[in-house]
DNA sequence: TTCCGACAGTGGGGTCGCAAT
DNA sequence: ATTGCGACCCCACTATCGGAA
Protein backbone atom coordinates (compact mmCIF):
# COMPACT_ATOMS: atom_id res chain seq x y z
CA UNK A 1 0.00 0.00 0.00
CA UNK A 2 1.45 3.67 -0.90
CA UNK A 3 0.71 5.48 2.04
CA UNK A 4 1.80 8.43 -0.17
CA UNK A 5 -1.31 8.54 -1.70
CA UNK A 6 -4.85 7.98 -0.19
CA UNK A 7 -7.55 5.45 -0.90
CA UNK A 8 -10.82 6.48 -1.37
CA UNK A 9 -11.86 3.41 1.14
CA UNK A 10 -10.80 5.37 4.02
CA UNK A 11 -12.86 8.33 2.95
CA UNK A 12 -15.92 6.36 2.62
CA UNK A 13 -14.83 4.91 6.17
CA UNK A 14 -14.69 8.37 7.83
CA UNK A 15 -17.55 9.40 5.84
CA UNK A 16 -19.75 6.76 7.54
CA UNK A 17 -18.55 6.88 10.86
CA UNK A 18 -19.36 10.78 10.38
CA UNK A 19 -22.72 10.07 9.34
CA UNK A 20 -23.44 7.58 12.10
CA UNK A 21 -22.85 9.69 14.88
CA UNK A 22 -24.90 12.54 15.83
CA UNK A 23 -22.41 14.89 18.15
CA UNK A 24 -20.95 18.03 16.02
CA UNK A 25 -17.63 17.48 17.87
CA UNK A 26 -17.05 13.90 17.00
CA UNK A 27 -17.65 14.35 13.50
CA UNK A 28 -15.19 17.45 13.40
CA UNK A 29 -12.85 15.37 15.46
CA UNK A 30 -13.09 12.50 12.39
CA UNK A 31 -12.60 14.53 9.75
CA UNK A 32 -9.73 16.52 11.48
CA UNK A 33 -7.48 13.11 12.00
CA UNK A 34 -8.56 12.73 8.01
CA UNK A 35 -7.00 15.92 7.28
CA UNK A 36 -4.09 15.53 9.25
CA UNK A 37 -3.47 12.47 7.50
CA UNK A 38 -3.76 13.70 3.47
CA UNK A 39 -1.09 14.51 1.57
CA UNK A 40 -0.74 17.67 0.03
CA UNK A 41 -1.05 16.60 -3.37
CA UNK A 42 -4.41 14.90 -2.00
CA UNK A 43 -5.87 18.42 0.03
CA UNK A 44 -7.52 19.70 -2.87
CA UNK A 45 -9.54 16.46 -3.26
CA UNK A 46 -10.09 15.75 0.04
CA UNK A 47 -11.67 18.38 1.40
CA UNK A 48 -14.15 19.34 -1.05
CA UNK A 49 -15.24 15.51 -0.92
CA UNK A 50 -15.58 14.88 2.79
CA UNK A 51 -17.38 18.18 2.75
CA UNK A 52 -19.75 16.35 0.63
CA UNK A 53 -18.91 18.15 -2.89
CA UNK A 54 -17.02 17.56 -6.06
CA UNK A 55 -14.20 19.47 -6.80
CA UNK A 56 -15.44 19.79 -10.23
CA UNK A 57 -18.74 21.24 -9.54
CA UNK A 58 -21.70 19.52 -10.91
CA UNK A 59 -20.45 17.25 -13.91
CA UNK A 60 -23.38 16.48 -15.69
CA UNK A 61 -24.23 13.46 -13.78
CA UNK A 62 -27.71 12.72 -11.78
CA UNK A 63 -29.48 9.80 -11.35
CA UNK A 64 -30.38 9.02 -15.36
CA UNK A 65 -26.67 8.98 -15.67
CA UNK A 66 -25.83 6.82 -12.55
CA UNK A 67 -28.64 3.88 -13.61
CA UNK A 68 -28.34 0.72 -13.10
CA UNK A 69 -26.76 -0.99 -10.41
CA UNK A 70 -23.22 -2.02 -11.42
CA UNK A 71 -21.12 -5.29 -8.92
CA UNK A 72 -19.00 -3.95 -6.75
CA UNK A 73 -15.23 -4.89 -6.07
CA UNK A 74 -14.04 -6.92 -4.14
CA UNK A 75 -11.17 -5.03 -3.05
CA UNK A 76 -10.42 -1.13 -2.58
CA UNK A 77 -7.49 0.09 -4.77
CA UNK A 78 -9.02 3.41 -5.91
CA UNK A 79 -6.92 6.70 -4.86
CA UNK A 80 -8.80 9.75 -4.27
CA UNK A 81 -6.42 10.87 -6.94
CA UNK A 82 -7.60 8.61 -9.39
CA UNK A 83 -10.88 8.98 -8.91
CA UNK A 84 -10.68 12.60 -9.16
CA UNK A 85 -8.92 12.11 -12.50
CA UNK A 86 -11.54 10.11 -13.78
CA UNK A 87 -14.35 12.91 -13.00
CA UNK A 88 -12.23 15.35 -14.41
CA UNK A 89 -12.21 13.34 -17.76
CA UNK A 90 -15.93 12.50 -16.65
CA UNK A 91 -16.62 16.05 -16.67
CA UNK A 92 -15.18 17.46 -19.74
CA UNK A 93 -17.52 15.41 -22.19
CA UNK A 94 -19.80 16.90 -24.40
CA UNK A 95 -21.55 16.52 -27.66
CA UNK A 96 -23.57 14.16 -29.46
CA UNK A 97 -23.15 10.63 -27.71
CA UNK A 98 -21.82 12.47 -24.40
CA UNK A 99 -24.73 10.96 -22.14
CA UNK A 100 -23.63 7.15 -23.35
CA UNK A 101 -19.81 8.45 -22.93
CA UNK A 102 -20.72 9.52 -19.55
CA UNK A 103 -22.87 6.55 -18.26
CA UNK A 104 -20.08 4.25 -19.71
CA UNK A 105 -17.29 5.99 -17.37
CA UNK A 106 -19.64 6.18 -14.10
CA UNK A 107 -20.40 2.56 -14.48
CA UNK A 108 -16.51 1.92 -15.27
CA UNK A 109 -15.35 3.93 -11.80
CA UNK A 110 -18.48 2.14 -10.23
CA UNK A 111 -17.31 -1.04 -11.06
CA UNK A 112 -13.44 -0.31 -9.69
CA UNK A 113 -15.45 0.74 -6.30
CA UNK A 114 -16.07 -1.38 -3.04
CA UNK A 115 -19.74 -1.06 -1.54
CA UNK A 116 -19.05 1.11 0.68
CA UNK A 117 -17.25 2.91 -2.28
CA UNK A 118 -19.80 2.44 -4.48
CA UNK A 119 -22.64 4.60 -1.47
CA UNK A 120 -19.99 7.28 -0.92
CA UNK A 121 -19.06 8.02 -4.62
CA UNK A 122 -23.29 7.91 -5.43
CA UNK A 123 -23.50 10.61 -2.41
CA UNK A 124 -20.78 12.74 -3.98
CA UNK A 125 -22.21 12.69 -7.61
CA UNK A 126 -25.79 13.45 -6.47
CA UNK A 127 -24.74 15.89 -3.97
CA UNK A 128 -26.28 14.10 -0.58
CA UNK A 129 -23.98 12.96 1.16
CA UNK A 130 -26.21 13.17 3.95
CA UNK A 131 -23.30 12.34 6.71
CA UNK A 132 -24.52 15.41 8.90
CA UNK A 133 -21.41 17.40 7.52
CA UNK A 134 -20.94 20.01 4.99
CA UNK A 135 -18.64 22.93 4.48
CA UNK A 136 -18.82 24.85 7.92
CA UNK A 137 -17.77 21.39 9.93
CA UNK A 138 -15.15 20.43 7.60
CA UNK A 139 -14.21 23.86 8.05
CA UNK A 140 -14.09 23.27 11.72
CA UNK A 141 -12.17 20.05 11.06
CA UNK A 142 -9.47 22.09 9.40
CA UNK A 143 -9.65 24.15 11.76
CA UNK A 144 -8.89 21.65 14.21
CA UNK A 145 -6.13 19.71 12.08
CA UNK A 146 -3.95 22.69 11.42
CA UNK A 147 -4.16 24.44 15.09
CA UNK A 148 -6.06 27.43 13.20
CA UNK A 149 -8.78 29.45 14.75
CA UNK A 150 -12.03 28.17 13.66
CA UNK A 151 -13.28 31.85 13.08
CA UNK A 152 -10.38 32.63 11.18
CA UNK A 153 -10.87 29.82 8.99
CA UNK A 154 -14.61 30.96 8.71
CA UNK A 155 -13.60 34.08 7.73
CA UNK A 156 -11.08 33.12 5.35
CA UNK A 157 -13.54 30.57 3.52
CA UNK A 158 -15.73 33.65 2.76
CA UNK A 159 -13.38 35.84 1.60
CA UNK A 160 -11.86 33.40 -0.70
CA UNK A 161 -15.27 31.82 -1.14
CA UNK A 162 -13.65 28.42 -1.21
CA UNK A 163 -12.97 25.99 1.38
CA UNK A 164 -10.43 24.18 -0.72
CA UNK A 165 -8.18 27.34 -1.30
CA UNK A 166 -8.38 28.04 2.16
CA UNK A 167 -7.20 24.00 3.16
CA UNK A 168 -4.53 23.81 0.63
CA UNK A 169 -2.83 27.49 1.77
CA UNK A 170 -3.10 26.58 5.43
CA UNK A 171 -2.30 22.92 4.79
CA UNK A 172 0.83 24.49 3.05
CA UNK A 173 2.00 27.42 5.80
CA UNK A 174 -0.49 26.96 8.52
CA UNK A 175 -2.10 29.91 10.02
CA UNK A 176 0.07 32.44 9.58
CA UNK A 177 -1.71 31.70 5.83
CA UNK A 178 -5.14 33.13 6.47
CA UNK A 179 -3.67 36.56 6.70
CA UNK A 180 -3.03 36.29 3.35
CA UNK A 181 -7.56 36.18 2.53
CA UNK A 182 -8.58 39.53 2.38
CA UNK A 183 -11.47 41.12 0.47
CA UNK A 184 -10.25 41.41 -3.32
CA UNK A 185 -11.99 42.98 -6.64
CA UNK A 186 -12.75 40.34 -8.63
CA UNK A 187 -12.56 37.37 -6.14
CA UNK A 188 -16.43 37.05 -5.19
CA UNK A 189 -17.37 36.39 -1.01
CA UNK A 190 -20.13 34.63 -0.06
CA UNK A 191 -23.24 37.19 0.56
CA UNK A 192 -24.82 37.89 3.40
CA UNK A 193 -28.13 36.19 4.00
CA UNK A 194 -31.19 37.40 5.92
CA UNK A 195 -33.54 35.15 8.30
CA UNK A 196 -36.91 35.72 8.39
CA UNK A 197 -39.60 37.76 10.69
CA UNK A 198 -43.55 37.41 10.78
CA UNK A 199 -44.19 41.03 10.75
CA UNK A 200 -42.35 44.22 10.50
CA UNK A 201 -43.05 45.05 14.55
CA UNK A 202 -41.25 41.61 15.66
CA UNK A 203 -38.41 42.69 13.65
CA UNK A 204 -37.87 46.21 14.50
CA UNK A 205 -38.67 44.79 17.87
CA UNK A 206 -35.61 42.60 18.00
CA UNK A 207 -32.67 44.98 16.16
CA UNK A 208 -33.78 47.96 17.55
CA UNK A 209 -32.66 50.98 15.01
CA UNK A 210 -33.09 49.94 11.50
CA UNK A 211 -33.27 50.54 7.99
CA UNK A 212 -36.35 48.87 6.43
CA UNK A 213 -35.08 48.43 2.42
CA UNK A 214 -37.85 47.13 0.08
CA UNK A 215 -37.42 43.32 -0.91
CA UNK A 216 -37.03 42.86 -4.60
CA UNK A 217 -38.15 39.37 -6.08
CA UNK A 218 -34.97 39.52 -8.91
CA UNK A 219 -31.62 37.32 -8.53
CA UNK A 220 -28.68 38.71 -6.81
CA UNK A 221 -25.72 40.14 -7.73
CA UNK A 222 -22.57 40.74 -6.52
CA UNK A 223 -20.74 43.51 -8.62
CA UNK A 224 -17.07 43.69 -9.09
CA UNK A 225 -14.98 46.97 -10.32
CA UNK A 226 -11.62 47.57 -11.36
CA UNK A 227 -10.88 49.91 -13.66
CA UNK A 228 -13.04 48.82 -17.12
CA UNK A 229 -13.24 45.20 -15.78
CA UNK A 230 -16.42 44.51 -14.29
CA UNK A 231 -17.61 40.53 -13.14
CA UNK A 232 -20.87 39.65 -11.43
CA UNK A 233 -21.83 36.94 -9.81
CA UNK A 234 -24.90 35.21 -8.18
CA UNK A 235 -25.44 34.12 -4.84
CA UNK A 236 -23.50 30.64 -5.33
CA UNK A 237 -20.82 32.93 -7.08
CA UNK A 238 -21.43 31.43 -10.24
CA UNK A 239 -19.71 33.84 -12.70
CA UNK A 240 -22.74 35.56 -14.82
CA UNK A 241 -21.19 38.63 -16.38
CA UNK A 242 -21.52 37.10 -20.18
CA UNK A 243 -25.21 37.87 -19.24
CA UNK A 244 -26.36 40.91 -18.20
CA UNK A 245 -24.52 43.51 -20.21
CA UNK A 246 -26.76 46.39 -19.02
CA UNK A 247 -25.52 45.66 -15.43
CA UNK A 248 -22.40 45.64 -16.28
CA UNK A 249 -22.85 49.11 -17.95
CA UNK A 250 -24.25 50.05 -15.04
CA UNK A 251 -21.88 49.80 -12.93
CA UNK A 252 -19.09 51.50 -15.47
CA UNK A 253 -21.51 54.69 -15.33
CA UNK A 254 -20.42 54.70 -11.85
CA UNK A 255 -18.08 57.47 -10.29
CA UNK A 256 -15.36 55.59 -8.67
CA UNK A 257 -13.35 52.83 -10.76
CA UNK A 258 -12.86 49.93 -8.17
CA UNK A 259 -16.44 49.17 -5.76
CA UNK A 260 -17.91 45.69 -4.94
CA UNK A 261 -21.35 46.31 -4.51
CA UNK A 262 -23.92 43.52 -3.50
CA UNK A 263 -28.02 43.73 -4.61
CA UNK A 264 -31.14 42.54 -6.85
CA UNK A 265 -31.05 42.48 -10.37
CA UNK A 266 -34.05 42.33 -11.82
CA UNK A 267 -37.01 43.37 -15.09
CA UNK A 268 -39.05 46.14 -15.06
CA UNK A 269 -41.82 46.73 -17.45
CA UNK A 270 -42.71 49.90 -18.89
CA UNK A 271 -44.72 51.56 -16.11
CA UNK A 272 -41.74 50.44 -14.12
CA UNK A 273 -43.72 47.71 -12.22
CA UNK A 274 -41.17 44.82 -11.79
CA UNK A 275 -42.49 41.55 -13.68
CA UNK A 276 -42.54 38.51 -12.26
CA UNK A 277 -39.93 36.73 -10.80
CA UNK A 278 -40.26 33.86 -13.77
CA UNK A 279 -39.60 36.48 -16.49
CA UNK A 280 -36.64 38.29 -14.52
CA UNK A 281 -35.49 34.76 -13.71
CA UNK A 282 -35.98 33.48 -17.26
CA UNK A 283 -33.36 36.47 -18.68
CA UNK A 284 -31.07 35.51 -16.38
CA UNK A 285 -30.75 32.08 -17.18
CA UNK A 286 -30.81 32.78 -20.78
CA UNK A 287 -26.97 32.50 -22.15
CA UNK A 288 -27.25 31.87 -26.03
CA UNK A 289 -28.74 34.70 -27.45
CA UNK A 290 -28.10 37.67 -25.03
CA UNK A 291 -28.81 40.71 -27.01
CA UNK A 292 -32.26 39.32 -27.94
CA UNK A 293 -32.70 38.38 -24.91
CA UNK A 294 -31.79 41.80 -23.73
CA UNK A 295 -34.25 43.41 -25.65
CA UNK A 296 -37.09 41.40 -24.81
CA UNK A 297 -36.45 41.71 -21.10
CA UNK A 298 -34.20 44.18 -20.27
CA UNK A 299 -32.98 44.17 -16.17
CA UNK A 300 -31.82 46.81 -14.17
CA UNK A 301 -29.33 46.18 -10.88
CA UNK A 302 -31.05 47.99 -7.31
CA UNK A 303 -27.83 48.06 -5.12
CA UNK A 304 -28.02 47.74 -0.95
CA UNK A 305 -24.72 47.19 0.16
CA UNK A 306 -21.25 48.23 -0.70
CA UNK A 307 -18.65 45.36 0.58
CA UNK A 308 -15.38 47.71 -0.84
CA UNK A 309 -14.44 50.96 -2.22
CA UNK A 310 -10.99 51.98 -3.72
CA UNK A 311 -9.14 49.46 -2.03
CA UNK A 312 -10.97 50.02 1.68
CA UNK A 313 -12.65 46.83 2.75
CA UNK A 314 -15.80 47.69 4.41
CA UNK A 315 -17.36 44.95 5.62
CA UNK A 316 -16.97 45.17 9.32
CA UNK A 317 -18.27 48.35 9.21
CA UNK A 318 -21.60 49.05 10.71
CA UNK A 319 -24.50 49.39 8.13
CA UNK A 320 -25.40 53.15 8.85
CA UNK A 321 -21.41 53.79 7.42
CA UNK A 322 -21.42 51.40 4.37
CA UNK A 323 -24.78 53.37 3.60
CA UNK A 324 -23.04 56.22 3.36
CA UNK A 325 -20.94 55.25 0.91
CA UNK A 326 -23.66 52.96 -1.13
CA UNK A 327 -25.08 56.95 -1.37
CA UNK A 328 -22.48 58.74 -2.24
CA UNK A 329 -21.55 56.21 -4.94
CA UNK A 330 -24.59 54.68 -6.25
CA UNK A 331 -27.23 57.26 -7.51
CA UNK A 332 -31.07 57.15 -6.31
CA UNK A 333 -32.89 55.06 -8.83
CA UNK A 334 -29.96 52.27 -8.61
CA UNK A 335 -30.26 52.08 -5.06
CA UNK A 336 -32.73 50.21 -2.94
CA UNK A 337 -35.67 52.36 -1.58
CA UNK A 338 -35.66 52.49 2.28
CA UNK A 339 -36.60 54.23 5.68
CA UNK A 340 -34.93 54.58 8.83
CA UNK A 341 -36.73 53.83 12.20
CA UNK A 342 -35.24 54.47 15.60
CA UNK A 343 -37.03 51.13 17.36
CA UNK A 344 -40.03 49.20 18.66
CA UNK A 345 -42.14 52.59 19.56
CA UNK A 346 -41.76 53.87 16.22
CA UNK A 347 -42.53 50.90 13.75
CA UNK A 348 -45.93 53.06 12.00
CA UNK A 349 -43.99 54.56 9.23
CA UNK A 350 -42.38 51.18 8.97
CA UNK A 351 -45.41 49.85 8.47
CA UNK A 352 -46.40 52.34 6.11
CA UNK A 353 -43.35 51.31 3.96
CA UNK A 354 -44.05 47.73 3.63
CA UNK A 355 -48.05 48.42 2.67
CA UNK A 356 -46.45 50.66 0.17
CA UNK A 357 -43.60 48.21 -1.70
CA UNK A 358 -45.92 45.74 -1.29
CA UNK A 359 -48.37 48.36 -3.69
CA UNK A 360 -45.72 49.00 -6.02
CA UNK A 361 -45.55 45.72 -6.46
CA UNK A 362 -42.45 44.15 -4.48
CA UNK A 363 -42.23 41.00 -2.16
CA UNK A 364 -41.75 42.50 0.94
CA UNK A 365 -39.27 44.47 3.05
CA UNK A 366 -35.61 43.67 4.93
CA UNK A 367 -34.92 45.05 8.29
CA UNK A 368 -31.40 45.69 9.07
CA UNK A 369 -29.61 47.07 12.20
CA UNK A 370 -27.84 49.74 11.41
CA UNK A 371 -25.37 48.69 13.84
CA UNK A 372 -24.45 45.57 12.07
CA UNK A 373 -21.27 44.77 10.11
CA UNK A 374 -21.67 42.78 6.96
CA UNK A 375 -21.15 38.97 7.77
CA UNK A 376 -20.50 37.90 4.60
CA UNK A 377 -21.66 33.46 4.29
CA UNK A 378 -24.22 34.11 7.41
CA UNK A 379 -27.48 34.00 7.23
CA UNK A 380 -26.94 37.27 10.07
CA UNK A 381 -29.38 37.95 12.51
CA UNK A 382 -29.44 41.55 11.60
CA UNK A 383 -31.14 41.29 8.33
CA UNK A 384 -34.59 40.29 8.98
CA UNK A 385 -36.82 39.69 5.92
CA UNK A 386 -41.17 39.86 6.35
CA UNK A 387 -43.18 39.06 3.38
CA UNK A 388 -47.12 38.87 3.71
CA UNK A 389 -47.97 35.02 3.78
CA UNK A 390 -51.38 33.71 2.31
CA UNK A 391 -52.95 31.07 4.05
CA UNK A 392 -55.27 28.30 1.77
CA UNK A 393 -57.44 25.21 3.15
CA UNK A 394 -56.58 22.14 0.40
CA UNK A 395 -57.49 18.85 0.36
CA UNK A 396 -54.81 16.31 0.19
CA UNK A 397 -54.73 14.08 -2.75
CA UNK A 398 -51.80 11.64 -2.81
CA UNK A 399 -48.67 11.35 -0.34
CA UNK A 400 -45.37 10.52 -1.57
CA UNK A 401 -43.09 8.31 0.56
CA UNK A 402 -40.23 10.10 2.74
CA UNK A 403 -36.63 9.49 2.14
CA UNK A 404 -33.28 9.54 4.63
CA UNK A 405 -34.85 11.04 8.34
CA UNK A 406 -38.23 10.73 6.09
CA UNK A 407 -38.00 7.23 5.22
CA UNK A 408 -41.18 5.25 6.20
CA UNK A 409 -43.37 8.25 6.77
CA UNK A 410 -45.65 9.74 3.88
CA UNK A 411 -44.06 13.12 3.61
CA UNK A 412 -44.99 15.10 0.39
CA UNK A 413 -48.34 15.87 -0.09
CA UNK A 414 -50.16 16.23 -3.10
CA UNK A 415 -52.76 19.01 -2.44
CA UNK A 416 -56.08 19.83 -4.45
CA UNK A 417 -58.73 23.02 -4.73
CA UNK A 418 -61.82 22.86 -5.69
CA UNK A 419 -62.91 23.01 -9.36
CA UNK A 420 -66.68 24.75 -10.04
CA UNK A 421 -67.41 21.34 -11.37
CA UNK A 422 -67.07 20.13 -8.17
CA UNK A 423 -63.93 17.96 -8.83
CA UNK A 424 -60.56 18.73 -7.11
CA UNK A 425 -57.25 20.39 -9.14
CA UNK A 426 -54.09 19.92 -8.16
CA UNK A 427 -51.94 22.69 -7.73
CA UNK A 428 -48.87 21.66 -6.21
CA UNK A 429 -46.83 19.94 -3.81
CA UNK A 430 -45.35 20.27 -0.49
CA UNK A 431 -43.37 18.36 2.34
CA UNK A 432 -42.51 21.64 4.37
CA UNK A 433 -43.80 22.83 8.18
CA UNK A 434 -44.42 19.01 9.50
CA UNK A 435 -43.27 18.32 12.81
CA UNK A 436 -42.44 14.98 13.62
CA UNK A 437 -45.56 14.23 15.55
CA UNK A 438 -47.60 15.71 12.33
CA UNK A 439 -45.65 13.66 10.22
CA UNK A 440 -46.34 10.66 12.16
CA UNK A 441 -49.62 11.21 12.45
CA UNK A 442 -50.35 11.92 8.57
CA UNK A 443 -49.04 8.61 7.74
CA UNK A 444 -51.39 6.66 10.18
CA UNK A 445 -54.11 9.13 8.61
CA UNK A 446 -52.93 8.78 5.22
CA UNK A 447 -52.62 5.34 5.42
CA UNK A 448 -56.76 4.43 6.43
CA UNK A 449 -57.53 6.77 3.50
CA UNK A 450 -55.25 4.76 0.90
CA UNK A 451 -56.44 3.99 -2.26
CA UNK A 452 -53.85 2.51 -3.99
CA UNK A 453 -50.38 1.95 -3.27
CA UNK A 454 -47.77 2.83 -6.28
CA UNK A 455 -43.73 2.86 -5.89
CA UNK A 456 -43.77 6.55 -4.77
CA UNK A 457 -46.31 6.81 -2.40
CA UNK A 458 -50.03 6.34 -2.25
CA UNK A 459 -52.86 7.97 -3.32
CA UNK A 460 -56.10 8.69 -1.01
CA UNK A 461 -59.74 9.31 -0.65
CA UNK A 462 -59.71 12.96 -0.65
CA UNK A 463 -60.78 13.64 2.59
CA UNK A 464 -58.17 14.85 4.74
CA UNK A 465 -57.96 19.13 4.96
CA UNK A 466 -54.74 21.23 5.38
CA UNK A 467 -54.24 24.30 6.30
CA UNK A 468 -51.33 25.95 3.53
CA UNK A 469 -49.42 29.24 3.69
CA UNK A 470 -47.59 30.63 0.78
CA UNK A 471 -45.98 33.72 -0.75
CA UNK A 472 -48.13 33.81 -3.76
CA UNK A 473 -48.95 32.45 -7.07
CA UNK A 474 -47.04 31.74 -10.34
CA UNK A 475 -47.70 30.34 -13.35
CA UNK A 476 -47.59 26.69 -14.44
CA UNK A 477 -47.41 24.42 -17.28
CA UNK A 478 -47.15 21.42 -15.22
CA UNK A 479 -50.37 22.19 -13.23
CA UNK A 480 -53.89 21.35 -14.71
CA UNK A 481 -55.55 24.97 -13.36
CA UNK A 482 -52.63 26.42 -14.71
CA UNK A 483 -50.92 28.22 -11.83
CA UNK A 484 -49.32 26.64 -8.83
CA UNK A 485 -48.33 27.97 -5.34
CA UNK A 486 -45.05 29.35 -4.33
CA UNK A 487 -43.38 28.12 -1.29
CA UNK A 488 -46.36 26.13 0.14
CA UNK A 489 -46.21 24.51 3.70
CA UNK A 490 -48.30 22.70 5.96
CA UNK A 491 -49.99 24.96 8.72
CA UNK A 492 -51.90 22.51 10.62
CA UNK A 493 -54.06 19.77 9.96
CA UNK A 494 -57.88 20.45 9.72
CA UNK A 495 -59.92 16.95 10.70
CA UNK A 496 -62.50 19.88 11.95
CA UNK A 497 -63.02 20.89 7.84
CA UNK A 498 -64.57 18.63 5.42
CA UNK A 499 -62.95 18.71 1.44
CA UNK A 500 -66.87 20.66 0.71
CA UNK A 501 -65.34 23.17 3.05
CA UNK A 502 -61.74 23.37 0.71
CA UNK A 503 -60.71 26.64 -0.98
CA UNK A 504 -61.87 27.09 -4.98
CA UNK A 505 -59.34 27.46 -7.63
CA UNK A 506 -61.54 30.04 -8.49
CA UNK A 507 -61.16 32.17 -5.39
CA UNK A 508 -57.29 31.11 -5.42
CA UNK A 509 -57.33 33.24 -9.20
CA UNK A 510 -59.72 35.86 -7.62
CA UNK A 511 -57.04 36.58 -4.54
CA UNK A 512 -54.20 37.25 -7.13
CA UNK A 513 -55.03 39.23 -10.44
CA UNK A 514 -51.76 39.64 -11.56
CA UNK A 515 -50.81 35.78 -11.55
CA UNK A 516 -53.51 34.57 -14.87
CA UNK A 517 -53.08 31.19 -16.23
C1' DT B 1 -30.33 25.76 33.76
C1' DT B 2 -32.48 27.59 29.78
C1' DC B 3 -32.14 29.93 25.49
C1' DC B 4 -30.73 30.70 20.98
C1' DG B 5 -27.53 30.79 16.81
C1' DA B 6 -25.75 27.97 13.33
C1' DC B 7 -26.19 23.76 10.58
C1' DA B 8 -27.87 20.11 8.02
C1' DG B 9 -31.62 17.84 5.98
C1' DT B 10 -35.92 17.49 3.28
C1' DG B 11 -37.49 18.54 -0.50
C1' DG B 12 -40.90 22.45 -3.58
C1' DG B 13 -41.43 25.08 -8.72
C1' DG B 14 -39.55 27.34 -12.79
C1' DT B 15 -36.32 28.11 -16.63
C1' DC B 16 -32.60 27.31 -19.71
C1' DG B 17 -29.39 24.41 -22.55
C1' DC B 18 -28.30 20.23 -24.42
C1' DA B 19 -28.75 15.50 -25.86
C1' DA B 20 -31.81 11.89 -26.96
C1' DT B 21 -35.86 10.43 -29.31
C1' DA C 1 -39.85 19.18 -33.39
C1' DT C 2 -40.57 17.42 -28.93
C1' DT C 3 -39.18 15.30 -24.61
C1' DG C 4 -36.21 14.35 -20.70
C1' DC C 5 -32.36 15.36 -17.83
C1' DG C 6 -29.32 18.20 -15.19
C1' DA C 7 -27.85 22.69 -13.44
C1' DC C 8 -29.07 26.56 -10.97
C1' DC C 9 -32.14 30.28 -9.75
C1' DC C 10 -35.73 31.28 -6.03
C1' DC C 11 -36.94 29.15 -1.23
C1' DA C 12 -39.55 27.44 4.16
C1' DC C 13 -39.28 24.94 7.77
C1' DT C 14 -37.79 21.49 11.71
C1' DA C 15 -34.41 19.00 14.55
C1' DT C 16 -30.22 19.05 16.75
C1' DC C 17 -25.88 20.39 18.88
C1' DG C 18 -23.30 23.24 21.67
C1' DG C 19 -22.03 27.66 23.26
C1' DA C 20 -24.11 31.99 25.28
C1' DA C 21 -26.84 34.00 28.71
Amino acid sequence: MHHDCMLLARLARVSQEVAATSARSRKTALLAELFREAEAADVPVVIPYLAGRLPQGRIGVGWKVLGARVDPAAEPSLTVREVDDRLTRLAAVSGPGSQAERTRLVGELMGAATEDEQRFLLGLLTGEVRQGALDAVAAEGLAQATGAASADVRRAVMLAGSLRTVAEALLADGPRALGRFRLTVGRPVLPMLAHSASSVAEAVGKLGVAAVEEKLDGIRVQVHRDGDTVRLYTRTLDDITDRLPEVTAAALSLPDERFVLDGEVLSFDADGRPRSFQETAGRVGSRTDVATAARTVPVSPVFFDVLCVDGRDLLDLPLAERHAELARLVPEPMRVRRTLVTGAGDTGPAERFLADTLARGHEGVVVKGTDAPYSAGRRGASWLKVKPVHTLDLVVLAAEWGHGRRTGKLSNLHLGARAADGSLVMLGKTFKGLTDAMLAWQTARLGELAVEEYGWGVTVRPELVVEIAYDGLQRSTRYPAGVTLRFARVLRHREDKRPEEADTVEALLAAHPGVRP
